[in-house]
RNA sequence: GUCCCCGUAGCUCAGCUGGAUAGAGCGCGGGACUUCUAAUCCCGGUGUCGCAGGUUCGAAUCCUGCCGGGGACACCA
């Protein structure tokens, strides 16, 4: 990168960091999804402002002293970790420091008087050891202009798949955490603009599926716990059949026939298949509707292989050196994705996607020998079709009512274009991240880079179980482990209709009235927040008494906020309020401070497709606004300071909405 | 065996694109409601940031090795 004249530099701001706590990896093709994020936004935000007046500073300052700038410095705009900072500072005199081989603290020294005359929001402006360069700014404008961020709209469209629940059972928290993750990133995409179609995969084909079929066709079975749902019912089923085929060989091959004839279609089994999956993903929509989560399009494997789209995407494959029809050895018979992992496989184009990486197996089948297709072949095709590349489609239906669409053997016309993507994000756990690069792999062998750069897979830790929660459904806690694995295969696992029921019953026993939002909604809201506040690389080691609180750093909390905001307004509604400014206490300044910060966090969140920093966001706003709150009366005020807390309220209550919107949470007048 | 993730307060977790005295919630002890909802707030924490080296003016943060936990590497999904 060479240097251009003195004072060119562009400023990268990197200053919502401190505010949330960054997480993400870093990925490039989420980087590109904020950058378009960012280009629709519509205004600047007092950061903004900052960021420029520093930009400013250090382009005079390098006039001055004819220095040369590079093109872009890595430079963070961000709030002050004390008070006695002042509001915001900057590290820009660090990374100044190596281009222009003086002391940082000179530099400092020399821009902090430059900022204050180059930036009217920037009231005083000092240096600080060993090179900060530390801003007190003037809030005031700040409460006086849109409460907002708005984002044109964005002509791209984004493909967002979570949930994907094997329909042979009811759900349990770890579906619900990818539930969760997925319906607020569909919802923060939207907010910034993007078009967003959400879909759910129904793995209608797989084993197991076959596993609880075949109970219910060989099993005369009675549920222990009886139950008038078919999901719970099938919970404890499948755990039987489980049991039965991994040591019973005419259990074993009752499953493999199963799998054939689901997969032949034209049967009674396959049938009796359909039949029972649709009941089942039935039940798991009612769960996930409960929590607010929605779905655009439901795709079922078995529409894949019926409408033949692996034909087509094995016509182009097979074209590219890289899916290879093994005659000898292991895989003899099987057609095979080779990913060039091993080092013997010279001549193969790389790099792309995952061809040579370590992680993976050398080698991925994609077609077995007996001529059936894999779940990663089919998952292929459905991701050349999600991202328009087949040139073949589903039939679809509706199910009805507010419910989404679904892929069937017989059409109607759908209300509009379904996948056609430009980008898709799957969400889906770590455990998958194999499978997912092989996904991205054959894209790229298929020509379609463009596609396998627009893939991103969201991955997130399981949800395991910690002792005294497992302890509590029976499993074996001797071994003294720190979490226990939920395992369907078992039976063990946190249901999600139990968990809503049991927190449900929490937040109705401690709350102190019943006018307000329901206890359900209420216990919603808490349970979204719980699986949205651990990073998405964190396991989360789930309690259920830790899930059952409603204090501290709970969803509640955020609602309740909210609540005392509105009641707040309410007691207000009449009282005239001026534009008049003045000083700005601690507290009402620490508020504004956050306030001024969301529109960078929304930018973020969308850049890093990271629900977790909202969630964060929005616990410090709340945290924020409630010492406020303690300490600051607001319908009581002496006129001189009343209008200004009127006005910081309503912001709090607006941009609080705001947050709780996209985390999907309540945003209750009352509790 | 190879590779990936994790290891921070009693517990659950933030912080880790290096920077100013390492934070929160829970738990525990104490205090605050005739005042905009106390589902709240305030006070009380030196914790071998797994261990050992290294890079740096500066490391919980980057590099190497080791130890411990989890996961992936299926003709499962």
């Amino acid at each position: 990168m060479g240097a251009r004249g003195p004072g060119s530099a562009n400023i990268v701001s990197i200053s919502s960091r401190i505010w949330t706590g960054r997480q993400g990896d870093g990925r490039t093709d989420r980087e590109d999804l904020g950058r378009a994020a960012y280009a629709g936004r519509r205004g600047r935000s007092l950061v903004d402002e900052l960021a420029a007046g520093v930009q400013r500073a250090v382009a005079a300052w390098a006039d001055d002293e004819q220095i040369q700038l590079p093109h872009t410095l890595a430079v963070a705009v961000e709030p002050t970790a004390r008070p006695e900072f002042g509001d915001y500072t900057t590290n820009v005199a660090f990374a100044l420091a190596k281009v222009a081989r003086r002391a940082p603290l000179a530099i400092a020294q020399a821009l902090a008087p430059r900022v204050v005359a180059l930036c009217p929001l920037a009231t005083a402006g000092e240096a600080a050891a060993p090179g900060y360069v530390n801003l007190t700014v003037d809030f005031w404008p700040g409460l006086l202009g849109p409460d907002l961020p708005t984002f044109a709209p964005a002509a791209t469209k984004v493909v967002v798949e979570h949930t994907s629940v094997n329909p042979n059972k009811a759900a349990h928290v770890g579906h619900l955490r990818s539930a969760v993750v997925g319906d607020v990133i569909a919802r923060l995409l939207r907010r910034v603009g993007t078009g967003v179609e959400v879909h759910n995969y129904v793995d209608d084909l797989g084993k197991q599926v076959a596993d609880t079929l075949i109970g219910l066709l060989h099993l005369d079975f009675t549920d222990p716990v009886p139950t008038h749902r078919f999901d719970d019912f099938c919970w404890d089923l499948y755990a039987e059949v489980a049991r039965r085929v991994a040591t019973d060989p005419e259990w074993q091959a009752r499953e493999r026939a199963a799998l054939e004839a689901l997969e032949r279609q034209d049967n009674g089994t396959a049938w009796v298949g359909q039949l029972m999956t649709d009941r089942l993903v039935h039940e798991q929509l009612e769960d996930m509707g409960r929590f607010h989560i929605q779905y655009d399009l439901l795709v079922h494997e078995s529409d894949i292989v019926r409408e033949g789209f692996w034909a087509r995407a094995f016509a182009d494959l097979s074209r590219s050196p890289r899916l290879v029809h093994e005659t000898t050895g292991r895989l003899a018979g099987c057609w095979v994705l080779r990913t060039g992992a091993d080092p013997s496989d010279d001549g193969l184009p790389e790099p792309e996607a995952a061809a040579g990486d370590p992680r993976f197996n050398p080698d991925k089948v994609l077609v077995r020998s007996n001529g059936t297709l894999t779940y990663v072949a089919k998952d292929i095709a459905y991701h050349l079709w999600k991202f328009g590349r087949l040139d073949q489609d589903f039939q679809y239906r509706s199910t009805g009512g507010d419910g989404p669409w679904t892929t069937a053997r017989v059409g109607e016309p759908p209300p509009h274009a379904f996948g056609r993507a430009d980008r898709v994000v799957n969400v889906i756990d770590h455990r998958q991240d194999y499978a997912q690069e092989m996904v991205r792999l054959a894209l790229a062998a298929l020509g379609h880079d463009d596609a396998a750069t627009a893939l991103t897979h969201v991955s997130y830790g399981v949800v395991s179980l910690s002792p005294a929660t497992a302890a509590q459904l029976g499993v074996d806690t001797s071994a003294g482990r720190s979490s226990y694995p939920m395992a369907g295969r078992q039976g063990i696992g946190i249901k999600v209709s139990e968990l809503l029921a049991v927190v449900k019953e929490a937040v109705a026993a401690s709350r102190s009235r019943d006018s307000g939002l329901s206890s359900q909604e209420i216990a919603v809201g808490a349970i979204r927040y719980y699986l949205l506040r651990h990073n998405l690389s964190t396991e989360i080691v789930f309690d259920v008494d830790a899930a059952r609180d409603v204090h501290g750093n709970t969803g509640p909390y955020l609602m309740y906020a909210h609540a005392r905001a509105s009641s707040v307004l309410r007691r207000v509604a009449d009282v005239p309020v001026d534009d008049v400014p003045r000083p700005l206490t601690p507290a009402e300044r620490a508020l504004a401070r956050q306030l001024a910060a969301w529109p960078a966090v929304l930018e973020e969140a969308a850049a890093a497709v990271n629900p977790t920093l909202l969630a964060t966001y929005a616990y410090r706003l709340a945290e924020e606004f409630t010492q406020f709150y303690e300490t600051h009366p607001v319908a009581r005020a002496a006129p001189g300071e009343r209008s200004g807390r009127i006005r910081l309220t309503r912001r709090v209550e607006r941009v609080l909405h705001d947050a709780l919107d996209v985390l999907g949470l309540p945003a209750p007048e009352e509790m």
